[in-house]
DNA sequence: ATGTTACCTAGCCATATGGCTAAGTATGAC
DNA sequence: GTCATACTTAGCCATATGGCTAGGTAACAT
């Protein structure tokens, strides 16, 4: 399964920046402008641009221009791909901690002396 | 808050990456040897372990060195604080988007004409 | 002791990332 | 029309990232 899955990366090096993740928690108290944004944070405009156009390329955030002024904010669902694959990862390796446990614990009994190559 | 959560930013940068993300659905059906998780992937070795230091600066997985093999495994509660902060997020953004809905409204009623900085 | 295996280190290279300044465009104000 | 504002584009630069080969080092096998 997966083929690739480019926008979960974009997503996940989205969230890896302090900058990024700054911009989201200020844009979860509401709606703000380009310059309005970039204000608390010492960088050149068009370095913060940047910072900008990857959270809209991750999906993070949408904007819409009006006039010269364009608006960001948040996309409202857009943080349930990231939750869902890290629950699911979670999920999966949480069971397999447990299998894991039995495992060792019959190998310790047992001492059957195996690789334990069981994909 | 926050002062620059570089475990953070380790955190989701680590997740960011395809390879990254094969190794730790690898490991979620157990652990596995160096070798036996480079496997599948054409990479050569040297290449791959850089993957994996960084999975392991995460604190995404944990190895163990017997003998001449390192054995990796997943870090039991890794993907907790990603998950923290992903689901704080979205509480707090969903409760704005509905206090921005309100607001919305209000102003549409009142016409009352101010800024919305509120930091 | 010699060889093989399994991993590690060192060093190189290409591209991506994240910052900058300078100059451009388009809208709103006068 | 002229000017200020609010972005935007273009191009430069330094460092980080992600890949490679070549050559260790340490453990197990013979």
């Amino acid at each position: 399964m997966a083929k690739y899955d480019e926008q979960l990366d974009r997503y996940f090096t989205a969230l890896g920046d302090p900058t990024r993740r700054a911009i989201l928690s200020r844009l979860a108290r509401g709606p703000a402008s380009t310059s309005e944004l970039a204000a608390p944070h010492d960088m050149a405009l068009p370095s913060f641009l940047a910072h900008l156009r990857k959270l809209e390329a991750a999906g993070l955030v949408t904007s819409d221009k009006q006039g010269r002024v364009r608006s960001y904010s948040l996309t409202p669902d857009a943080l349930r791909p990231a939750q869902d694959w890290l629950s699911e990862q979670r999920a999966l390796w949480e069971t397999r901690l447990d299998q894991f446990d039995d495992y060792v614990t019959n190998l310790t009994q047992e001492r059957t002396d195996g690789p334990r190559s069981q994909d």
